[in-house]
DNA sequence: CCGATTGGAGATAGCGCTATCTTTGTTGAT
DNA sequence: ATCAACAAAGATAGCGCTATCTCCAATCGG
């Protein structure tokens, strides 16, 4: 009669025990002398259930190994325990720092964390947002404030919190976490300036849009001070790395010999440059002085030490997930954005 | 009289519109004037659906912006669209590598890649196999061969595909994908001995399964040489980085001046040991030489440029991506090892 | 001591999709 | 021209869980 095997009253195998060998609520129940929806609602921790009965359930699930089928949760509830995080780069060392931090506060609290790498292109985000909306997640972790029109309506109509890393937004309601990159790009200037650099240059590889706030901080910076040239702004469009930093490094000084003053936009380049100086015995800082940014673990270990703006990876990674997490949970009193800050870390390099 | 406000056949809501505002099955399927199994046929891609009635669900699918909701189809069919890649270490920069090499073979596939962190831990490394059998995957990806008998049985019963990375299994039916770490030891002792060094030492920070047989590789070869002694074994339980391998590399040559060749298990440490000698004008080689493990970019462009191991890390996991991709296509002819070698890059500090 | 109230347990009915069976339409062999 | 054989579309019945409503017993005030 019915096309499953389960289905009819007479035969077939037990009720409750799924195809896959895994027990079922069901039997869980059966087992603890409780209906499914009281065992149900003892593993969830919902508060009306006596706790002698939810003591019975929870042995009998650490008896069975049972555990909950993610799917048939997700669709009874209408949403999942997942939590997407979508970010630029997956090969970028930095973004790691924050995805563990995330994991680190997510995992604990029973939500899955579902990884989409964007590759710095909107167009891609929007296709990873719409595909992880059919997820119905408890919430969204982006990076970046580049999103298209339609990224941000798909989100709005969700109604799914979502929370901003590594750019400050004031726009109202939407929490953001993370530092001001254009300040970080000024606070370079105003230290190059200090020491005595009025020759600059602000070399990039693979703009995204925060190297890019941090450029134009740099030079608004440049820009007020009489006797300072604007900085040379050099740009390519190739993935930065170490050997990169190498060629630009001696590209920029050949092409501008007098320049004494250089902001890479990331540390790699800059220690790229400084190995190739420490090669052809460029002196650092005495002929030109570097500065890079992220405050890599080695920067601070190689010779010339690297100066660099130290950035709150971690902690930004960690706050937008507790941020999410007190989202989710209805409380949304606090201060939409959380500025971390950053720090230029002085070493010998400049 | 229906507690749900769409159950009746009289008022409520339209039929076939999720709460989330999103399409249904059902709405596409009107939409496009045929049946919902036809349009989920169709979307499938299952042969025996009318070319033309599948483009006319295809092109309503596009207009509605519909992306099906996959719990209910993991529910209904029992197997969902994900891949679990379980890694010991998110902070290590090499497992990312692997991480991204695996994002790309199985997300172009409409696969969903599930990232859990055991943190070098057997035990966890169950627990997080356990919860991952609940969102009935489609395949599993493990690194390393240190399971718990627990999780190597949960495996099997599941039935499903999974591959081993970054060590080589020969045990039947297992596959595996990596290279052979005792050999890539083994090569950095006869690298070593080449250069005429006589007194080593294997440093090792955190010492994991792997850094271990690589230490015994490294090991073997010297124990088969005369007038070579044993090497030095120096291992400490804490993380590794540049800082601590500078830190193992003062404490070894203090203890043990003759030393002349030190093998450390990853690059970290060796750069480190490399900057702290710069640092006090410690020559390399000329004093000791220095042999890292991984080759990371960096490797190639300090100053001394370090001699390493360069190990197939994207390979390995686009590699195990497509053997998994073939058993879950139920192809499992391959030979069950893929051995993807390992290469010992001589460089300056060697 | 009784009716109103409350809190905890259970019964019921789906969530949105797909596996399976059934029906319908179409072709080929006789 | 008739019937078997096949292919393609649809009807049906769940997958395993939770939201909601219903029920029952214990509690309370008057």
């Amino acid at each position: 009669m019915s096309p499953r095997s389960s289905g009819g009253s007479s035969g077939g195998p037990p009720r409750g025990s799924r195809a896959s060998g895994r027990p079922t609520l069901a039997e869980l129940a059966r087992i603890a002398g409780v209906s499914p929806i009281t065992a149900s609602r003892a593993l969830r921790g919902v508060a009306s259930v006596d706790p002698d009965l939810a003591k019975r359930v929870r042995e009998a699930a650490a008896a069975l190994n049972y555990v909950a089928n993610p799917a048939a949760r997700t669709l009874a509830s209408a949403h999942s325990e997942a939590v997407a995080v979508l970010i630029p780069s997956l090969s970028n060392l930095l973004f790691i720092d924050t995805l563990e931090a995330i994991h680190d506060v997510l995992m604990p609290r029973g939500l899955e964390v579902l990884i989409g790498n964007f590759h710095y292109s909107p167009e891609e985000e929007e296709k990873l947002v719409r595909n992880y909306l059919a997820y119905q997640p408890r919430g969204i972790l982006l990076t970046g404030l580049e999103q298209t029109p339609a990224t941000r309506g798909l989100l709005a109509a969700s109604g799914i919190p979502v929370v901003y890393m590594m750019e400050l937004s004031r726009e109202a309601g939407l929490h953001s976490v993370g530092f001001s990159q254009e300040e970080s790009g000024a606070a370079v200037a105003s230290h190059l300036l200090a020491r005595g650099r009025r020759n600059l240059a602000y070399v990039a590889a693979q703009l995204d849009p925060r190297a890019l706030e941090r450029g134009l901080g740099f030079q608004r910076v440049l820009a007020g001070e009489r006797e300072v040239r604007p900085p040379v702004w050099l740009s390519v469009p190739e993935p930065s790395s170490v050997a990169l930093g190498g060629e630009l490094f001696l590209r920029l000084l050949e092409a501008y010999p007098d320049i004494d003053g250089i902001f890479f936009c990331n540390d790699d380049l800059a220690q790229g440059a400084i190995f190739e100086a420490t090669r052809r015995q460029i002196p650092i800082p005495g002929r030109v002085a570097v500065v890079g940014f992220n405050d890599l673990p080695l920067s601070a270990h190689m010779a010339p030490r690297l100066t660099s703006i130290r950035t709150p990876r971690a902690k930004v990674g960690e706050a937008a997930a507790r941020r999410l997490v007190a989202l989710m949970e209805g409380d949304c009193r606090a201060e939409p954005a959380i500025d971390l800050g950053f720090e230029l870390v002085a070493r010998e390099s400049s």
